[in-house]
RNA sequence: GGCCCCGUAGCGCAGUUGGUGAGCGCGCCGCCCUGUCACGGCGGAGGUCGCGGGUUCGAGUCCCGUCGGGGUCGCCA
């Protein structure tokens, strides 16, 4: 190394000595006849004094900008790359900075050597104010944004939960397998990124968009215990916590119950929020079933730091005059049942003036709601607000009591189809959770939700409706529901859990179909024709045919789990290149067009034979 | 694909109901300054107001379109 020290790690037990670093100009300080350099290496920063008369001629023949008139460090600009020689002073009494670790001494410098020097900067790297700047331009200079100490400190903490978690995997004998990136594309799911076959014109590689179906033959090559950081791809629209490309904690394990990588993952995560936060997460985490999130908060993945949980009013309101919070007519008792009346209530919510009222019907609107309707509490607990004089003399009298109200309460109420109401509401709830202060941000909720439906219905285009996995298709159902979730396939239950943190799902899994038959039968149910089902994972039933062991797993959102434990609202920021929500990147200008000659040999335009078959 | 917000100097922003040469802070350039740590002082340079069209005597400001960024709903097994 050309340097003898870390900047950031000198101490007072250093003073005497005569030491050498590399490193960059935060800031400086030009009094002219001296001058203070703060440099910034990886460790931190320390204090240089660069004096006039020590080092003018030295400096003079390294920088041509600096003529004899300037004063030594005058031509040191901002992010030069510098390496200093000097001896380790302690800093004159009263010059102290208790601010910094380094701040008890100072580096006296006897030479300054340019290792690199810098151009004005497109935006300030040492920020002194908190002005955020435009992230493109931060991602079209991303190494330079990096230089931030705390982007900097993001990358290392997530360079630390990787290695934690591959600690914890390796102590329990899990074998890090590496699984292809050019693979087939598969239906179901979300869309593939394709990549063409110059060796064989019309067809396509496709990126995987997790390695599940590598890992299911993993298990069933015996490997029992399979873990991958894995880069996972899927061609779908952005979010702050969506990315093209995104990695995961991949896990697989044979012969294992729910029970077993529940507790796997509990030990990964206390691992982690113990090195990275010395936080203990008390074990076991909680467990709720997917019913009772949803009947209390609306929701599959609940915020668990604050109350303020759902009430339903579908039976309270079951014969109110309110046309509102009535099934509409023409709906029978099957359709009836999925009606909901739900609420949540805003505490001290009754104070807040017209327009604050008429903000939250924007805010639904927003959300593609009619409204959100709503019932003040007055201060004697008389009823407010324009629906309260829509109901009946006994709805009035019990509502406050029912939602859990109190005077200067308010209540908000959504109806409608079940899961419409219930999402309003459980984003009403953490609307209400932000405005009202209710969230503590310095918890760490964490809970399983487990017993998660295996089918959803979907509405095709043409008024038909069939199912889809909630999950993923391999989900095996719980015993009970093995033999017969093909006959109420709205009612099965999964073996699935998510784990789920502050309101954010990190991760999910399951245990895996292992039978042949119970997979075909699950394809029948989403309308897999055996055909079909055969030509896109064919393999994978091959595979079952030569005793598959039972098997389950997990994936685990490795950058939502390290933007949560950063403290960050994207996932961006602890991603070294992340790309904007168009999925370019401002630095390399990806993606960028292909020469006509890339495209002649990619083999893109090549017209297949026969019309593809729809998959 | 829908909706919302943003785009003015290198960066962060201000810019009245449309009206005299488009401003502020930081940065940049020059000079001064031997104990600062968001150092300070004096002087200076720097702007196709994202782009295109329209309304108007006159557009940074109003209208339409478009591009880019961010958020959100759909979507993401």
């Amino acid at each position: 190394m050309i340097r003898t020290h870390e900047a950031g790690t000198l101490r007072a037990d250093h003073v005497g000595q005569t030491v050498t670093l590399t490193g960059w100009v935060a800031r400086r300080r030009d009094h002219g006849g001296v001058a203070f350099i703060d440099l910034r290496d990886a460790s931190g920063v320390v204090q240089a004094v660069i004096r006039h008369e020590q080092l003018t001629e030295q400096i003079g023949e390294e920088l041509a900008s600096a003529d004899e008139a300037g004063s030594a460090a005058h031509g040191l600009r901002q992010e030069y790359c510098l390496r200093l020689v000097g001896e380790v002073r302690r800093r004159p009494a009263g010059n102290e900075n208790p601010h910094l670790p380094t701040g008890e001494i100072e580096l006296v410098a006897s030479e300054v050597e340019v290792l690199s020097a810098a151009d004005p900067l497109p935006f300030p790297v040492e920020e002194h104010h908190q002005a955020s700047v435009n992230e493109e331009l931060r991602l079209r200079y991303r190494y330079l944004d990096l230089r931030r100490p705390e982007m900097a400190n993001l990358l290392r903490m997530r360079s630390r939960v990787t290695h934690l978690i591959r600690e914890v995997m390796g102590q329990n004998d899990f074998v890090d397998v590496e699984t292809p990136y050019l693979t087939r594309s598969t239906p179901e799911g979300a869309r593939d990124f394709l990549v063409p076959v110059r060796l064989q014109p019309g067809s396509w590689y496709a990126l995987p968009q997790s390695p599940q179906l590598f890992k299911q033959l993993l298990m069933v090559a015996g490997l029992e215990r399979y873990y991958q950081i894995a880069r996972c791809f899927r061609d779908e629209d952005f979010r702050a916590d969506r990315q093209p490309e995104f990695t995961q904690l991949d896990v697989e394990m044979s012969f294992a119950s729910p029970d077993d990588i529940i507790a796997l993952t509990e030990q990964v995560l206390t691992r982690v929020w113990k090195d990275v936060l010395g936080y203990e997460i008390s074990t076991p985490i909680p467990r709720m079933t997917y019913a009772e999130a949803m009947r209390r908060f609306g929701i599959d993945r609940p915020d668990l730091r604050f109350g303020c949980e759902l009430v339903d009013f579908t039976e309270y309101f079951a014969n109110t005059p309110f046309r509102i919070f009535r099934a509409p007519e023409g709906h029978g008792a099957t359709k009836g049942e999925d009606f909901h009346v739900g609420a949540v209530v805003m505490p001290g919510g009754a104070g807040q003036a017209r327009k604050e009222l008429d903000g939250w019907q924007e805010w639904a609107r927003s959300r593609g709601a009619k409204g959100l309707a709503y019932v003040l509490i007055g201060p004697d607990g008389e009823l407010g607000g324009p629906v309260a004089k829509n109901l009946s003399e006994e709805e009035r009298a019990k509502l406050a009591e029912h939602a859990g109200a109190k005077p200067g309460d308010c209540v908000f109420f959504a109806a409608g189809p079940r899961s419409e109401a219930l999402g309003l509401l459980a984003a009403a709830r953490l609307e209400v959770g932000e405005r009202c202060g209710l969230i503590d941000h310095s918890r760490w909720e964490f809970c399983w939700v487990v017993d998660a439906p295996l089918f959803e219905r979907v509405d095709a285009e043409d008024g038909s409706s069939g199912w889809t996995s909630i999950h993923h298709p391999f989900t095996a159902p719980t015993a009970e529901w093995l033999d017969r979730f093909h006959e109420k396939p709205g009612q099965a239950l999964s073996q699935a859990y998510d784990i789920v943190l502050n309101g954010t799902e990190i991760g999910g899994g399951s245990i895996r179909i292992h039978r042949g038959d119970v997979q075909q039968r699950v394809f029948d149910v989403l309308g897999l024709t055996e055909a079909e089902a055969t030509s896109q994972f064919g393999f994978l039933l091959e595979a079952f045919r030569f005793g598959a062991p039972p098997h389950g797993g997990i994936a685990l959102g490795l950058d939502r789990l390290c933007a949560l434990l950063g403290g960050v609202e994207s996932i961006r920021d602890v991603i070294a290149f992340p790309k904007t929500a168009s999925g370019s990147d401002p630095l390399t200008g990806a993606p960028a067009p292909i020469t006509p000659a890339q495209r002649r040999e990619a083999g893109i335009d090549a017209r297949p034979d026969k019309p593809a078959k729809q998959g």
